[in-house]
DNA sequence: AATATTTGTTAAAAGAAGTACAAAGTTTTA
DNA sequence: TAAAACTTTGTACTTCTTTTAACAAATATT
């Protein structure tokens, strides 16, 4: 078994997209060499949290160079999964189903985005890119067969824990929920559950405190 | 200077938002009273560290009893600054601004949308609910005197900074980012960079380590 | 009045981040 | 070309932060 697959924690799992982001920045810049402290300045961890971070799935630097940056962003889409493909269903064609089926980098990441499910009926038929939105009733007979590995929840607070109900019937691996609910499912399946107004929220809370802080 | 102005860690803030939904559910289902080993097992921290983050705003349990449901719902809402008043705009009304223009719970939360701007001539002159898009061009005239607190920006990652520079001249107090690339603005400015594509990479990190740990 | 419950808080344990430096490489200089 | 000087990683160790455990004190319930 090998070192990236146990021991490694979410603290440090969760800062591997803004390494990931950061280095595919850096490319189009055309730079090809960069060290932990120079990185350390543009991502605002310390130089000695970022060498202890990439050590954890290897040692992709080189004494008295740096990171080869293409080299480093290729083993961080691979550590992320990011070079497999990933056969994605979004339930939900609302503003928020679409801006994600539009999103313009998930197909590039190997999400591939099959089709939407709506149960408004104006929503019914239209096309996203290429992305068909498909009555919901459908969905159960469409999935057969097809290996859908994710969900999208983009429904409503109050259909998202049924929706989530019928993804792990089907099953799916994952499913990343946008519905402002902490939705259920079994252990076995992978879940991520974003709550845009968090981070609004923490907003208001800093922007209190600093004029308390102030006053 | 009160106790919830200092010595708050980041870790306990950001976990606010959930005890706030929580209390909000239990309120709905017509729950007045709960005990910390009770939320324990809805939440899924412990009771001890429940009680602990409680604690660092004020003692507002009774032993022997628990906590009042109703009572900690309004004193988390207070610590979160969501009995104020926020003028917010939205640049950018593409499906992503449209969607949080249309987010059911941020008017009654205080967070008052005051006009998209947007460079589309196909969308300028739309109405999202009663809130006018206005082209972009205006921003500056129209939040000229009209004490505008929070923006959030929802443009592609190209215009995201020049956006931000135009918020911070104005200036706005905070700046909530959907653009996916990192903003940097003043120091003074509360600041958060919400990533979307963050949560899905992890959703294909732990989908690619349940399968080498399965295999 | 006796028993049971549950908080607030202190203390201990676990986890994460920062410091320091030997080892290994790169770059410069002669 | 070879040696000296410089750079930078990987890692052991230390410090700091966060979480969990434990329990006295206070209240609720029987």
């Amino acid at each position: 078994m090998k070192k990236e697959v146990k021991d490694v924690s979410m603290a440090v799992i969760r800062r591997l997209p803004k390494y990931h982001r950061l280095l595919k920045e850096l490319m189009e810049k055309d730079v090809t060499r960069i060290s932990s402290k120079e990185l350390s300045v543009m991502i605002g961890f310390t130089a000695s949290q970022i060498r202890q971070d990439l050590n954890c799935f290897g040692g992709f630097g080189q004494q008295g160079y740096g990171y080869d940056v293409g080299e480093l962003y290729n083993e961080i889409s691979r550590i992320l999964g990011l070079t497999s493909h990933y056969n994605t269903i979004i339930i939900g064609a609302g503003n928020l189903g679409q801006a994600i089926a539009n999103y313009p980098n998930f197909e590039k990441k190997g999400f591939h985005i099959m089709a939407l499910f709506e149960k408004n009926p104006r929503l019914i038929g239209l096309q996203i890119r290429d992305v068909p939105v498909l009555d919901v009733d459908e969905l159960e007979s469409y999935c057969e067969g097809k290996n859908i590995e994710i969900g999208v929840i983009c429904t409503n607070k109050e259909s998202a824990q049924d929706v989530a109900d019928v993804l792990v019937k089907l099953p799916v691996k994952a499913i990343w929920n946008f519905a402002p609910t902490d939705i259920v499912v079994p252990d076995s399946i992978v879940l991520e559950n974003v709550h845009l107004s968090d981070s609004l929220y923490i907003i208001s809370y800093l922007l209190k405190n600093k004029e308390l802080n102030e006053a």
